[in-house]
DNA sequence: TATACATCCTGTAGTGGCTACAGAAACAAG
DNA sequence: CTTGTTTCTGTAGCCACTACAGGATGTATA
């Protein structure tokens, strides 16, 4: 049992996201005390961080509340599941394709731009003429 | 010589993004038109070709501005510019190792749950406990 | 020339996912 | 009892667009 702050403190998660996930239906409404504050427990710790590392890997909340409906409905059928979970991997797979085309492009930027002057620099031409 | 809308054709950006890009102070003022209709030249182009794979590989507007004005200014070392890359690279390559467990993980959970119950899939677990 | 329609203009508002603040109420410590 | 912290709701701001509205101007066809 904690106050909103302690939790924000737990998650990491500032404050005011926490009541704004609320408000977006991505956590639960809160059980509020007699004083009408936010009550949550250890559990809510979990989702948080659950949420924290969904949206850092560029997962919209919609596709979180879609995560977090399998974790909190165990009974629901095995084929729904498995097609929910395939689209994520669809995503996560072409999430992980564009990246490595990325980061390959950067490396490259990086390596041909050793303390040169920007007249030598192959940053700004490998942005410009990139394809 | 081109009108917004020919400029937004070649380069494949919106009309209301060159025009905001504008407002931003991205992209120079442009030129008017006795009429007061922007008018573009072929560098416009290269510019806006510049911007998008900037953004494309995950540069904030101004980083793009940080660079444009390198490109500006090309007596300055190259130093800055491969800063923001190496920046830009540290990032993605962060990304693509956390993309990269939840992958697995995924593969795990849609192969769990083709005979399992939904109740077994640690895809959760994978996520909440990332660090 | 008249009409139709495309293109452009400015300005404003909406989007997602937060983040910041204002003003009020309640709580905790000295 | 005062002071300071925490929480509450509600609203506004941020970024990087995107989508209009309403008006001016341009071009093509009858």
């Amino acid at each position: 049992m904690m106050s909103i702050g302690a939790l924000s403190k737990q998650s990491g998660v500032h404050i005011e996201t926490i009541r704004y996930y609320e408000r977006a239906g991505v956590l639960p409404k809160a059980r509020r005390a007699p004083n009408g504050r936010r009550v949550y427990g250890q559990e809510d710790t979990g989702r948080l961080a659950f949420i924290r590392h969904a949206r850092e890997l560029g997962f919209e909340l919609v596709a979180v509340r879609a995560l977090l409906a399998l974790q909190e409905k165990p009974e629901l059928s095995c084929k729904a599941a498995s097609e929910l979970a395939s689209a994520q991997l669809a995503a996560v797979e072409s999430r992980l394709s564009r990246l490595t085309v990325l980061r390959d492009e950067l490396k490259r930027m990086v390596r041909a731009c050793k303390n040169g002057r920007v007249v030598d620099c192959r940053v700004i031409d490998a942005l410009t003429n990139m394809r």
